[in-house]
DNA sequence: CCGAATGAAAA
DNA sequence: TTTTCATTCGG
């Protein structure tokens, strides 16, 4: 995960998706660097997307035959011809040693896969968060300078619940989804998930750098905000509400103007929905979110504890965008906000019911399946997506559960009365 | 606005 | 047990 160093210029860089449950859904994005922005300097045009998304192999081949069922053990993620001379980073390297960055000097990675079995002091790691994405790969000195990346090709291939939900026949390994461990007993392990990204300086002297994080990892993304592959799953994991990253999008390090003077964004349309609280700033949100990760291991399923997590201001629908973490004007945001009364202090708490699992899974791939299937209407898509799902191990749904359930806590703890239905004189006359 | 899916919670 | 409502968008 960590930079392999050159981190001083490059300007390309090849984000590699791969799964060790996808062996075949290697997908790659080439993020592109803004050379003159390595100071500080304001305005890059990056690139459009270009979509030319190599992965997705057999992803228009019809799921039928690829039935989630049986799908070659992952043996090979190995490394991808494409890049031979890129620098393969195994996970195994994950400590290697590296340019320390400036903002990092503490708790130096953690990077995904020993994220927990650090046991870091929780204010650190917390610190860690609040002024980070605790990201292997924003610490690596790409990110330490403030120049931005922006993505010019990607693949969601990851994504697309059209191919065959990569578990494997012998479900002896791990859960075939990119589902972090929630559990203290689960050990890190290697084969998880990963997202390997590979840097590609674009220029000949610069080589090519290779990081792995997590799937759910945040970057922020300009004018969007935090983004990560697993949206959904970095609310829950990280408690950053993020959209998802596009080809196109440009990666900026913390600091970066353009990332701090961002505003609104207006693209987390999952969030967007629910009301946001004066409060609602993405800061808040991860350190109230970081709280209730420890309570949850301190005291696991313990339900007195919840002590911190509560303290009002966090909710699930995060607020969209905020700027970076570390900045205090965090706050300043968050009591304008709430002068502001942007919508939850005087609304009518319009507030919506948390998504169920199904509802989460639905949500994220409605929309392959509509361009898979041209002509069909929004609701046999539902009915092919449940389906799908229906046919979906358990393995594979305990991600979508698992943040489900998450979502309908945090809720819950929040708004209580998100589930309250309108009484309809029919059922109720009792009162 | 309706509906098609699933699930969770209220009634 | 039944009903509502989360999402999504064409009809």
């Amino acid at each position: 995960m960590h930079a392999v160093g050159l981190c001083s210029e490059h300007h390309n860089m090849v984000w590699e998706v791969k799964t060790n449950q996808m062996p075949n859904a290697v997908q790659k994005l080439l993020l592109v660097m803004d050379k003159r922005a390595s100071g500080m300097n304001d305005s890059l045009e990056l690139l459009q997307c270009n979509e030319n998304l190599p992965s997705s192999p057999g992803y228009n081949s019809c799921d039928e035959h690829m039935e989630l069922d049986d799908l070659p053990e992952l043996q090979a993620v190995q490394s991808d011809p494409t890049q031979s001379g890129m620098y393969q980073l195994s996970s195994d390297v994950s400590h290697q040693e590296y340019p320390r960055s400036s903002w990092n000097q503490n708790t130096s990675d953690i990077p995904e896969t020993t994220y927990r079995e650090n046991e870091v002091d929780w204010l650190t790691e917390l610190a860690n968060i609040a002024t980070s994405p605790q990201s292997p790969l924003m610490q690596c000195s790409f990110y330490n300078r403030s120049s931005p990346v922006h993505i010019i090709a990607t693949s969601k291939s990851l994504h697309s619940y059209a191919r065959p939900p990569p578990v494997s026949s012998s479900s002896k390994s791990e859960p075939a989804f990119p589902h972090h461990h929630w559990k203290e007993e689960t050990p890190v392990r290697h084969e998880r998930s990963v997202l390997k990204l590979t840097f590609d300086p674009g220029t000949v002297e610069d080589g090519l750098l290779t990081v792995e994080c997590k799937l759910d990892h945040p970057f922020y993304v300009k004018n969007k905000g935090w983004s990560s592959f697993y949206p959904s799953l970095t609310v829950v994991q990280h408690g950053i509400p993020c959209c998802e990253v596009h080809i196109g999008d440009v990666c900026l390090p913390p600091g970066h103007p353009d990332a701090i003077n961002f505003d609104d964004s207006g693209v987390f349309d999952t969030f967007k929905s629910y009301d946001f609280t004066p409060m609602d700033s993405s800061a808040v949100y991860v350190l109230s979110s970081m709280a209730r990760q420890r309570r949850a291991s301190l005291s696991c399923g313990g339900p007195g504890g919840q002590d911190f997590a509560r303290s009002g201001f966090s909710k699930n629908c995060g607020s969209p965008g905020s700027s970076q973490l570390s900045s205090n004007s965090l706050y300043a945001k968050a009591v304008k906000n709430h002068s502001s009364g942007t919508v939850s202090a005087t609304s009518p708490n319009k507030c919506k019911r948390p998504m169920n699992a199904f509802m989460l899974f639905a949500k994220k791939y409605r929309v392959e399946y509509t361009q898979m299937y041209p002509g069909k209407d929004n609701r046999a898509i539902s009915v092919i997506l449940g389906d799908r799902w229906k046919k979906m191990k358990n393995e594979e749904r305990r991600m979508y559960t698992l943040e489900a359930k998450a979502l309908a806590e945090e809720q819950k703890r929040l708004n209580p009365d998100c589930w309250k239905r309108k009484r309809t004189n029919s059922v109720c006359f009792n009162k």
